[in-house]
DNA sequence: CAGCGGATCAACCGATCGGTTGATCCCGGG
DNA sequence: CCCGGGATCAACCGATCGGTTGATCCGCTG
């Protein structure tokens, strides 16, 4: 099984590569610290799975690169493994077409089991990740939309209505729209206090 | 030259082994993936230098750890490994006793130099590290006195200046005085940004 | 197909916020 | 003793925000 490996730290690339040299029916076929480099290097090293680190430093970032590997003909399958666990996170990586999402922190063994099942295409989650999943599910009327948490990301970058319209191409009318059921479904009535509910409930992450 | 290496991911302790494999004058004496076990096992590994991620998971923070080991009889050098840059994280670490601070995305190459000259007792910085350093040292207009901290604190939890005024027992237009003050210390100009680059700079902590 | 929920937009209005100017009080250092 | 800085308060005003009501469009599902 061919896999390459995207991660910014060269300490983290050499550390999957040790810890893989254990596993026989893996191959490191490549690396590459960024995403413009992945996918110059992925056209012609032809691996079954990339492993894909979400903060890659400059340029574009895991989930652009996601988004763009998997717009390659016959293209791998793209095992996020990064350190957050927010929604904002997991459903980005998730529609930009991710195979699977696990964390950091999780055992190698896991690791090597969600390498192998992301080969066979199988969708494969770190347990505090499916646990999250599940209960997005389970009770729909309280969960935040993919629009509403970007509205939250805006929000907590400052930004005030006006600035959010513009940035995500729409009205201010609808930026206020979204940020009442926002307000109503995290039981909070100021843009702060979204901000810090949001944040304790990671469904954002402050950079 | 005895190291041991403390962070919670596995991935990266073994690549910090990996890596260091090649520097026949490093020895990695211990690992540990938090703070508590990295205490118990330094005072029988009895290490030269300590390689301290900050961010350890569940438990005591990697700046927590440092300064209980700084405490030790004879204690090692201590030298900072992580992530991010930010300026808190920095004064924290060296306030706790870091005999340097490194990025994770330096070249290896500077963290086996920097790791020798831990040993030698020198302080060693990344060359972004150093440059906040320097701006911080040039100019401390910017720090918050005690009641503007309280303000925040306030602030980060929703509340509007009528609530602030009632729990600190003075008046709207005092706090719109303090939050003119603190607006213009962190540069920012809306309430909501204020409490994000306060978390940032770990000025407030939220719960 | 009908209906539901998500996303979009509009208009209105009171409340709150952000910026400005100016003032008093008190403490501690030169 | 005077000066600076922090904390306190006041009034004003334009800009923004929060709440409400109502509407259209689209995709999915029963």
């Amino acid at each position: 099984m061919r896999l390459f490996l995207v991660d910014d730290h060269p300490v983290v690339r050499a550390g999957l590569v040790a810890l893989l040299s254990g596993e026989h029916d893996i191959d490191v076929v490549g690396e590459a610290p960024g995403g413009e480099e992945a996918l110059r290097a992925i056209t012609v090293r032809t691996p079954d799975v990339v492993l894909m680190d979400l903060q890659l430093g400059d340029g574009i970032d895991g989930v652009e690169a996601t988004r763009r590997i998997r717009e390659l003909p016959s293209p791998p399958q793209v095992l996020v493994l990064t350190t957050y666990e927010s929604d904002a996170d997991i459903m980005r990586a998730v529609d930009a077409g991710a195979t699977g999402y696990l964390l950091k922190a999780c055992p190698p063994e896991e690791l090597f089991q969600g390498i192998r099942a992301a080969a066979r295409g199988e969708t494969v989650l770190s347990a505090k990740v499916a646990t999250r999943m599940m209960r997005r599910m389970r009770d729909p009327g309280t969960a935040l939309s993919a629009r509403e948490v970007e509205i939250l990301e805006l929000l907590a970058s400052g930004a005030g209505n006006r600035e959010i319209a513009r940035r995500l191409f729409i009205t201010e009318a609808t930026v206020k729209t979204h940020l009442v059921h926002v307000y109503s479904k995290l039981g909070v009535d100021t843009r702060t206090a979204a901000v810090t509910a949001a944040v304790e409930r990671r469904l954002i992450r402050l950079p």
